[in-house]
DNA sequence: ATAAATAAATGTCTAATTAACGTTTATTTA
DNA sequence: TAAATAAACGTTAATTAGACATTTATTTAT
């Protein structure tokens, strides 16, 4: 260990958990595998990390490659190193977790990727241990959306309270009554109300709310606590 | 993006913050690097990650170099990736956080590495980017052991209630209410209360507790909520 | 014009938890 | 036996969480 010079190198990759909400249920965005190994194996977007890029700007260029997108959620989840994970060569891989608004991705920028949107609960097997990736990352959101208000990430501007109720359910896979739900949510002070309503569901129509995005940001490392019970669902 | 084959390789370390609790306050152990770059300057543990062993086996084979310490607490931080990291070479750096207890720790062992434990507030300049490792992993610590009883780990097998209260004044930099904090613990029921006591403090004598092992284990995972208002701590 | 259908929106009460607060107890030493 | 020391202990008030059912706005069908 006195030197670096003898020590082995290795190829190190970022692998991005791309989460999306369509209203109504957790989706995640994956590939088909366009090289060998696993060639044609759905899989997570990934790359290698190159030499002069950080581990968050690798991961941001994967994000913008395969979404389009710019500027989205983006959190580093775990590094992955089993000696054994790629079959063919030794790969270290950072994973990160993205949260997008799904309505503000582009597919034509992804078609060459054969990226696909799929049920978080009705996923295929992936290859080598992204399915452990994703695991991990579902953890991980389900853990810090229980005390922070991360799921607004997945939000176009303005939402429902429905749709964010549903989203919730989704994520905990529960159902939450909706007068709590509700109180809570306005207690934080992050809602602002709108005129308009949405009336793709209902009759009645359900009222537009966007984020207060100062009191988001300022409040964004508070336990909020959006979750009752939470150590019963947490696995 | 093709194949691996053309891919920049890189050099692949682990580096380990190491907390111990003397029963009074929050120490690290530290190093006195003992090869360029930075040689002489106090550094965290680390080493290189080799071909054939995971990251978990690396942070786990540099803990027992460093502190002859086997089963210890160790979780993984975070991958830091800054290109110019290390001014010699380009090194993505898995930072490890291992609480130990400081009385178990083997100092016939390190004496090789010329470490020292140092107040957590009083640190000496670290080499690279380590102090920045250092300080996510308090600000881990600290949320984590908000909601989970962590600190435990940091404790010999027989503690008292004075001793456990300071530790988590000193995490927190905070007073607590001894009264609410013994309900508070006793309430999750970890603690079992041993005949003997320490009375190497007072002329009264705090009892010694154990953990409840099995309960540990168990409620490990639940959200405990130790701190009160911890979002006017965790900054 | 009215009734039926649909999903959204709303309020109250009880139980549990949290937070603030000062006094008594066990033991040693003078 | 008095003084000193730190440990151990209990109560109340305020806040928060959780359980629970009905009313409202609007559209569509009759």
């Amino acid at each position: 260990m006195a030197d670096y010079t003898n020590e082995t190198k290795m190829l190190l990759a970022v692998d991005c958990i791309i989460f999306g909400f369509d209203g109504e249920n957790l989706k995640i965005l994956l590939i088909k595998r366009g090289f060998e190994p696993e060639k044609g194996k759905w899989s997570l977007m990934g790359g290698f990390i190159q030499e002069n890029e950080s581990l968050d700007e690798a991961a941001n260029k994967i994000l913008l490659q395969l979404t389009g997108l710019d500027g989205v959620y983006l959190e580093q989840l775990q590094a992955f190193g089993d000696p054994q994970r790629d079959p063919k060569d030794r790969i270290v891989s950072v994973a990160y977790f993205a949260l997008i608004d799904i309505h503000k991705y582009e597919t034509q920028l992804n078609d060459r990727y054969h990226a696909e949107w799929f049920l978080v609960n009705e996923m295929p097997k992936l290859v080598f241990d992204h399915g452990n990736m994703v695991e991990a990352a579902k953890q991980k959101i389900r853990y810090k959306a229980a005390l922070h208000p991360l799921l607004f990430e997945l939000l176009p501007r303005k939402f429902t309270i429905p749709q964010l109720q549903s989203l919730y359910e989704g994520v905990y896979n529960t159902r939450i009554d909706n007068r709590n739900f509700i109180r809570k949510l306005t207690s934080t002070g992050l809602l602002i109300k709108l005129e308009e309503k949405d009336k793709s569901n209902s009759k009645k129509g359900a009222f537009y709310f966007k984020l207060d995005k100062k009191k988001y940001k300022a409040k964004f490392q508070a336990f909020l606590n959006f979750i009752p019970n939470p150590e019963n669902l947490i696995s």
